[in-house]
DNA sequence: TAGATTGTTAATCGATTAACAATC
DNA sequence: TAGATTGTTAATCGATTAACAATC
């Protein structure tokens, strides 16, 4: 379903409403806020039950709370983030993971200049600790910040201890080792590729 | 058209086939080596005219070389990077700029603890130098690495310098704001909910 | 009540899959 | 030639848009 991708863009626009104390908005409104079709939103809603109100439109505050719920925010998933190169202290930093339904309970990393060193409030760990800290701690989600060559081994640890959802900066494809996971892809050499893409193919058009 | 969101993955594939060595692949192998059906594979690539061989399959030489012309990965963009915090510190020395059709020119910021610093072989500059800069040098991307805020005001002085392609790490929707430009957004968060949702939606769906 | 706007069904559009003739 | 595998057309599936009756 392809809703579910639109589900934190709305849940952005909707959040900054509230925050500007915004109290009702209509389909159409909104639409034409985040260049949707009203038809599209009205649709996207009702797949979870209607929350809105004929002749009136739909309660931001409720909305809010809805999409909250919906996509789960408030069930607090805990995670560890594997690799403290600059990508990894840049997540770790930057990522407001309370907001997101996450908590970050460590992170670790193989570089012996990097390890014990403080990352917004958490220690950075020895990697060869890692099952021993899977063992005593409750993690349902990893991170993975690390080179594509260390995945194989790394997610191998992480996947015999229970771990099966995974955020994924690193190149590997993982849904290919594993069938049982969730895996969430941020793939950033693709995206930029896609932007020379189309740049490019504008550029092409725009000579013809 | 969706195909161009494959084909990076697709370069991704086919590059580490060819480094391997490897010279030939069927559809059917590229298709299970990569979780699609032959037959989507087939007709991606015939999207851009067909290369490959009746009886034979794909030269995997040759499919690098057609998708790297696709991306237009040849063609170097010039690119000027926004914001020198954790984030666009881990985009400056993670990304492999020229291996994805781009050339980083130069890195803005506004912190004066920043600015002077040397990332990546690039001297960081004061933002408030972004408009001088732009007038002397051809820059055809920007890459927005600072807060929400920050946008309206810098992606001004951006566009007015005819910069219409952007690579956007910010909260900020921009298409909003310009409908002539090139927008590839990476919305971290929102791929942090959508994994969220993920979690827990597999999670109710086993209880039941 | 009249006006506005939703919820929902039907129509359209686009993308994926299946099938098979063409051909190396 | 026989076998393999593409290119391409047709069938299916899913997602988006349009339309309108229901109702606040």
């Amino acid at each position: 379903m392809s809703v579910i991708r639109r589900l934190p863009r709305y849940y952005r626009f909707i959040s900054e409403l509230k925050n500007k104390g915004i109290k009702r908005i209509s389909s159409k409104e909104l639409a034409e806020m985040m260049k949707l079709t009203a038809s599209q939103v009205r649709q996207d809603f009702n797949c979870f039950g209607g929350f809105g109100q004929q002749g009136y439109g739909y309660s931001i505050d409720q909305l809010h709370d809805e999409i909250e719920n919906i996509l789960g925010l408030d069930k607090i998933q805990t995670a560890v983030l594997i690799g403290a190169g600059n990508m990894g202290m840049a997540i770790a930093t930057h990522v407001k993971f309370t907001k997101r339904g996450f908590t970050l309970s460590a992170i670790f990393d193989n570089d012996k200049s990097i390890i014990g060193k403080n990352v917004s409030g958490i220690e950075v760990l020895d990697v060869s600790t890692l099952s021993y800290y899977l063992k005593s701690n409750p993690v349902s989600t990893a991170i993975l910040c690390i080179p594509q060559e260390a995945v194989p081994e790394v997610s191998q640890v992480l996947y015999s201890h229970g771990i099966r959802n995974f955020w994924n900066f690193s190149h590997y494809d993982l849904e290919i080792l594993y069938d049982d996971i969730i895996m969430e892809n941020v793939h950033l050499s693709d995206s930029l590729m896609t932007l020379c893409y189309r740049i490019n193919d504008k550029n092409e058009k725009q000579k013809n």
